[in-house]
DNA sequence: ATTTCAATCAGTATAAATACGGATGTTATT
DNA sequence: AATAACATCCGTATTTATACTGATTGAAAT
């Protein structure tokens, strides 16, 4: 049976060095490199290619966790990042769930949760315990509040420019004159105080309007 | 002790009849309507104010069950929503988190977990299973794989057309000619395969970019 | 050494969006 | 009954964006 082969990456020295000892109680597990930000950490990956897991804290410098939560992403490694961070709030673990972190732990879990996670992750599972998943659900509900202040003509018409139908093939689509569709269009940039479409899109995602 | 009062909203008769009776079983429910789609449920709504909980499926006619909790959503009830439904794609339940669902069900979930799903959500918290919480997290980060299709001074150009920025003030801040920011905003555009801007902020944002 | 590609700039023409105006009938709300 | 909000429509002028074709440089890859 092969060890479960990680890396650890916190900017934190005593935390780096209390998680490597706590690992070594464990036969499965090969601790292979400490690293303490992403530049580091990527440079470990190159000379080893069989590395397993990563445990990575969200806040380093120079390179963050999502930072490297995303380059691991873009590039096809097998290396699954677990997360181990000290903020509980849901807009970080949406954010590492987003891009790509096979689980999301808190500081205080203890050694026994830790240990099942690194075992269920090395399996190829991402594992997200009830209440970390229920603070991102959480989060992403309260995301979206307003719904009100567009009429719904204008909730239809900012669906169809979201597609890219110009104003006039909208026009044409709701039997309307293509004035009317730029009447529209001027008042949902105007409600939503953007500057033009391109921002207007970017801010009807975010506040889920398409 | 004041009963659970809900409501079952559901389009096959067969299972709203026989949820209903599988209900009558537990002394702290009451089921006090059956309704087979969106608008029958308003109604029902309107009539009685005290609804504590919905059981929603999402696939109905004339106003399904995203638009329900949309509206739920919008409106101040503390009417609170618990899909139930035989899809298990996580692009379903986490449509039905984002638009407020405090639950998510499969059809053949047992009973035990049904009521037990019931009485969390009536003391307003919300509740989603493991295997759920995890569909809805793989769906997420499937969601982005694309990264490396944009140059870097493309995804910084597309960072600040999302911001509202004309091409000539982008131009601008980067030090060089308009031209070279038309150039580049047409090759954004053609990489992604939208036909203009509204269209590649909204794909941007879908694919994690921006 | 050659190819490939990102980044830069250019001309010309058309299409579309934005900024100002202003108007009318309908529907909710109070 | 009055008011507000909405959806619909129109004009003019200016600014932006898009389409097409084409070019140069330098860096990276093969």
């Amino acid at each position: 049976m092969k060890p479960i082969k990680l890396i650890i990456a916190d900017d934190h020295e005593l935390f780096r060095n209390g998680l490597n000892e706590l690992l070594k109680k464990y036969d499965d597990v090969q601790v292979v490199a400490l690293v303490e930000d992403g530049n580091e950490l990527f440079q470990e990956l190159e000379k080893h290619k069989d590395i397993a897991i990563v445990l990575l804290d969200i806040t380093m410098p120079n390179m963050d966790g999502f930072q490297v939560l995303n380059a691991l992403k873009s590039q096809n490694t097998n290396v699954k990042p677990i997360v181990i961070s000290m903020h509980d709030e849901g807009n970080y673990i949406a954010s590492c769930a987003k891009n790509g972190a096979y689980s999301y732990l808190l500081k205080n879990t203890d050694q026994d949760k830790l240990i099942k996670t690194i075992r269920i992750v090395n399996g190829g599972k991402k594992y997200f315990q009830p209440q970390i998943a229920e603070k991102m659900i959480n989060y992403m509900s309260e995301q979206s509040v307003s719904e009100n202040i567009l009429s719904n003509k204008e909730k239809e018409v900012l669906g169809l420019i979201s597609k890219g139908l110009t104003t006039k093939e909208i026009a044409k689509q709701l039997f309307v004159s293509s004035r009317t569709i730029e009447t529209h269009r001027a008042n949902i940039i105007k409600k939503l105080e953007v500057k033009n479409t391109a921002e207007l899109i970017k801010k009807a995602t975010e506040i889920n309007l398409i």
